[in-house]
DNA sequence: GGCAAGACTTTGATCAATCAAAATGAAATC
DNA sequence: GATTTCATTTTGATTGATCAAAGTCTTGCC
């Protein structure tokens, strides 16, 4: 079985890859993302290219190899599993779980995971709006996605706000934006990053790129 | 912050000593316990006695400090707790559980241990029926307790059957002691290891001490 | 092309936890 | 009291994960 660490690194090159959406992963990034130094990442990598997790071109970077994108989606599913139940069985604040969630993903068994998953109802998205793998290491078919993602002009029904903060809440709700409104994007400016949306029959206004990621809808 | 197998240390001297109902423990007894080498647990007891958590005189034994005392506790309520919550919320047989547990307990933070215990209702005895230490570290004065243990002639009420084999179901239902019933110990014979009980108004009969010990009534 | 800067790798050391095997001590047997 | 036996301790080595610092590429700039 793989070493909490070897879990670790696999998972942070996963992630790696799907923020930058480049299959090839920088040392340093690695090293940094982890807080180890560069020359820990670079025999660690070493490790995992024994275990055939991933594959390694000196100075390069890195790439998981099939097993590893495997056990790499694997902790992402118990990552956001953990989170999903801390933040809806337990009541803990969406932005306080990662933490947690990042020791006890380590602990916690295939079986357990399952009924976990059985016992919250086989969620698709966790509490940040991230998408759950499937035990086939999948995601879901995105059934939801924010509101920058949203090209064709069809109407949405917001699902979930991922700030909980108390200032952007009340922007959206001064702006019809809560769970249930149906929304239109009736224009989107990827230049100005900026998207027009219409809520209801009201007057279309624009929003900044770094709210609409934050909105959730159904398609 | 005290690592993985120094808990387990911890844990396994506080079980051993509450076992034998001796505050000293043996060398062979600790690394028999915990599956290594003799020579692996006195080193280990060692670097345990710098950190103040046992005292240990060479060739003698080992016993739990204050500090000790208090970390193994918080070890078996965590321990206890994760035990619970498999079964209670995610339907896992008792049997199956401790395993589980000895990992998860190492990795669930105290702010979250909190929740759980709560979620779950502040239970005091986890699905075998051992108490469940309180957070101040104290077990819960012992309102349950099986029936082997009890000595005087009152009626008291069956809690909780801890094995959940289909033949002792069966076994205890034919008997009536399911829980809920009221029982009365007519009769201890330490020597025999045998305890003769009335269930209601029906004949008397005998069990003997590994059954009465599978019973847990409330006195 | 030459060279400086920054990224990456190598080297040598450390720390925690472990083992096997050798040394030691204490208790039980003769 | 001497001896054997068994538990315990000591010793020396190993493994995984880490660091600091020294060494080596690669890239881009003049």
């Amino acid at each position: 079985m793989p070493s909490a660490t070897v879990e670790n690194y696999v998972k942070k090159i996963l992630v790696l890859s799907l923020d930058t959406s480049e299959e090839q992963v920088g040392m340093g990034e690695i090293a940094k993302g982890l807080e180890v130094a560069a020359g820990t990442a670079t025999s660690m990598i070493k490790t995992l290219e024994r275990e055939r997790l991933v594959r390694y071109k000196s100075r390069q970077g890195v790439t998981l190899t099939a097993k590893g994108l495997k056990l790499g989606m694997d902790m992402l599913r118990r990552h956001r599993l953990v989170e999903t139940f801390l933040v809806e069985s337990l009541g803990l604040d969406w932005t306080e779980v990662h933490q947690e969630a990042e020791e006890l993903e380590h602990a916690i068994s295939e079986k357990v995971l399952d009924r976990l998953d059985k016992f919250l109802g086989r969620p698709e998205f966790d509490p940040h709006g991230d998408p759950i793998p499937t035990k086939e290491g999948k995601f879901a078919e995105r059934r939801i996605r924010n509101l920058l993602e949203c090209q064709s002009k069809k109407l949405r029904t917001i699902k979930l706000l991922t700030d909980q903060s108390t200032d952007f809440l009340n922007f959206a709700r001064r702006k019809g934006l809560v769970p249930g409104t149906s929304v239109e994007v009736t224009n989107r400016d990827l230049i100005s990053d900026a998207v027009e949306l219409r809520v209801g029959n009201k007057k279309p206004f624009t929003l900044g790129s770094k709210a609409a990621k934050k909105i959730l809808v159904s398609s």
